[in-house]
DNA sequence: CGGCATCCTCGAGGATACTG
DNA sequence: CAGTATCCTCGAGGATGCCG
């Protein structure tokens, strides 16, 4: 047994490839990382209106259903008031802010490097249109 | 100027939506994560055939496709050598492997609460079924 | 004010087959 | 061996309109 391969290190893709798929999916969404920063930056709750005037273009709908997906995950706490009018808050769970480290970590990667990347794919997918030629026409 | 608000920190998203943006395009494809680290793994260059058994069934068109990206993106280096049969390998760059540790940053957080996210949608998401219902039937 | 219901588009990614 | 070429599905997310 233990053979040949010490198995050194094992990255952790291997051993729960769902969890980190699932976490990956959750931060990619389109509105996650801005709802997130948004929240944060508050330092307290925000309404729902506040928030979809921070966030810009964001639909209704779109703002709605991420909420709803971090309140039941538990990363955000939703706050009803009953008034009138409504008054609806929203905030970040000390699970959804354990989160925020991991996403600076990232972001962090982005800015340093993330222009380099770009240029490298500019400066790599442009020449060569020749090829969309080919032997042109002849077969 | 600098009136009333400090802006202590303004988080990085403020700064480079775009670059954030394409950074987690880049590392939630699907594929991205699992070839990473199957390169990583290797310490030293990877043949794409060998790089597609480790990847267990994702499809030549994925693998090719995903291996052209972080070529002309820089993250990766192809190396063909001209023998027959042919014989092509592939390597993370400094810059490819400069992604590594923000990707291991999401890994952990992932391992040490991406079960209690789940939990939290199983124990949510479930439980008044009856909404569906609503008042069936009657107008 | 704080949403939900519909319709629709668009591209990531799978299945399958073929090639230099 | 190392890919390319086609076709197709499926769901994220935008646009628009209505509601308690």
């Amino acid at each position: 047994m233990h053979s040949h391969a010490p198995r050194e290190k094992e990255p952790c893709f291997e051993q729960c490839p769902v969890l980190i798929r699932e976490t990956l999916d959750l931060i990619a969404a389109k509105w996650t990382v801005p709802i997130f920063f948004a929240l944060q930056s508050a330092s307290g709750p925000v309404r729902y209106a506040e928030l979809q005037r921070r966030l810009g273009d964001i639909t209704p709908k779109e703002l709605a259903k991420h909420l709803r997906n971090f309140e039941t995950a538990g990363l955000v706490e939703r706050t009803v008031h009953p008034t009138v009018p409504p008054r609806v808050e929203y905030a970040l769970t000390e699970l959804g802010e354990s989160l925020l480290p991991s996403l600076q970590t990232l972001a962090d990667w982005a800015i340093r490097f993330g222009a380099v990347v770009a240029e490298n794919k500019m400066s790599n997918e442009r020449s060569a249109p020749v090829r969309l030629i080919k032997a042109a026409g002849i077969k």
